[in-house]
DNA sequence: ACATCGATGTCGACATTGTAGGCATTGAAT
DNA sequence: ATTCAATGCCTACAATGTCGACATCGATGT
């Protein structure tokens, strides 16, 4: 049923979790998506976003033990499952199927 | 107010107009979305898109002039337009950015 | 002439994804 | 106590993805 292709933002915060390694929480993925891709979202539509991930199975994830010492609940730290790294792997294959004999162009891969 | 990132679906339609050039009418996108990167959609979908894609200026389109000696009514040509080129080009640059430094974990780059 | 068929394109409805803004909770600083 | 910043959660709505049924037009058979 479920489409094998995430939605755009899907693969984004996929890639910026897989990113961020330990560290992977809500307000860190906004900053990496801002600071990597200039893609600025409000926290809402992200936990929504992470939500249908985890919902998919492309994501899991974990609280953070270690007692906050800066206040607020603690950190969902996540994590992308092996199904979402293949799903990533797919949809990487694809665009790059596409994007093939298109630099005169697109102009040449970006480093 | 428009998004500067396309859906995933509309990028894959924009980048099979290009790839298509002088022949990009809707069963054409069709089979080719099928043979290289094995999606299959329904005609009622890719009209949606493509329509969806006019409206924010990434294609344009005429119909075809040449009498069509296989009944139907006239194709339409779609062609992509410096804004949808644009777009398409800062898309990929998006997602090479967040790929970079993954390889270990996505595999090689695709050929 | 007429029915049928295949190649097109169109429309309306619904499902999924993208997005924001406001609310709740907790610890630290004042 | 009160405020503040860092966090997560929920509701609602906008944009995108998707299909199936319908309309049109030439060719082909009958």
């Amino acid at each position: 049923m479920s489409r094998d292709f995430p939605g755009e933002f899907e693969q984004m915060v996929l890639l910026s979790v897989l990113r961020l390694g330990e560290g992977a929480y809500a307000l860190a993925i906004i900053r990496e998506l801002d600071r990597e891709v200039g893609r600025r979202v409000s926290r809402g539509a992200l936990y929504k976003t992470l939500d249908r991930l985890e919902g998919k199975e492309y994501v899991s994830w974990s609280t953070e033990e270690s007692t906050p010492d800066r206040g607020g609940h603690p950190r969902r730290l996540f994590t992308v499952t092996p199904v979402g790294v293949q799903v990533l792997q797919a949809a990487r294959v694809a665009l790059f199927r596409l994007w093939d004999g298109l630099d005169s162009v697109l102009g040449e891969r970006p480093a």
